[in-house]
DNA sequence: CGCAATTGAGTTGTGCACAACCTAATGGGC
DNA sequence: GCCCATTAGGTTGTGCACAACTCAATTGCG
């Protein structure tokens, strides 16, 4: 039925029970904070991968980061950057252009109406944070612990 | 810059900065947990959500669930389901079939190759939850913790 | 210098997710 | 028995994710 061994060492990976699978407790908790945020951000015209590149490029300020440094900080490749961020620069919050240094690579920089957007969603995190359910020590909580997995598995992957 | 007072009640949710957001640590997570399973899963040629779909049939045993029910066990719509349902049929390891009693339901069941791999898949779970790094006792309420916010989540949205 | 290896971005193809819509089957009220 | 609201599943269209690939620009090494 079960591999016994791997059971008395680790009961919460037992059987192959939905229920009791940290791994689909993640992504249905992934999934449902996206449902929180899409009526949210649908106020703004954004979807949740678009509204992530807008806090990265508010937080670098004036410094516009490439595609690729987009991609490491938010762990996407190219292949799901470059039409998202085509999309951004049609809705006018963003413009790519080639860097004059080294041609390959595209410089993201937001425009006036992207900067404009900061000041107006300034009240999301709280909105998405209270509608968890979960105290502040929670979430500071959960977000290191999800951030130490992350970590963990990407550490792994390199080697 | 930001808004003070949600500062002082919620500073984990601060000035819309993509570290300290619990909703990027959950988005990130998830992603990378479904990197460990891809190259495992594809020994046995199946994607995350159809490993998913095969937990919830092994569980219920006999009794074969309609698409609908699928669904709420996953929470996942006929829009996802039916086309991930029929590669599954594809593969050989479900049946799909119009239910006798209600022409409207579909019975999902499956075939002796879908209840072999149960078997060659238990070792899953726990190669899957030592990639974490966590223990299992941080497994467990990290499961536990996910679960709680999911459940939130849907009960406000019913409303 | 010359050229092979590397890097950066984009494209293509597959598979989710989900909203919006469609059709057929069902069931309750009259 | 008839009608209409409801239910179940499927289809279409958009937008991620990611693997595999292409191509041009750059780098580094002999």
């Amino acid at each position: 039925m079960h591999n016994s061994i791997a059971h008395y060492v680790f009961p919460v990976t037992d059987d192959l029970v939905l229920g009791r699978q940290v791994c689909f407790a993640l992504y249905a908790a992934s999934r449902a904070l996206t449902d929180v945020y899409r009526p949210i951000l649908d106020e703004f015209g954004l979807t949740y991968p678009q509204y992530l590149v807008l806090l990265v490029l508010w937080e670098r300020g004036d410094d516009a980061p490439t595609v690729s440094e987009l991609g490491a900080a938010l762990r996407l490749d190219s292949g799901t950057l470059s039409p998202l961020l085509k999309r951004l620069e049609a809705a006018g919050v963003l413009v790519r252009s080639r860097s004059a240094a080294d041609e390959r690579r595209v410089e993201v920089r937001l425009t006036d109406a992207g900067r404009a957007l900061r000041e107006r969603m300034c009240g999301v995190p709280l909105r998405v944070a209270l509608a968890t359910g979960l105290t502040e020590a929670e979430l500071i909580g959960l977000r290191d612990t999800l951030n130490r997995v992350t970590e963990t598995i990407h550490r792994q992957k390199e080697k």
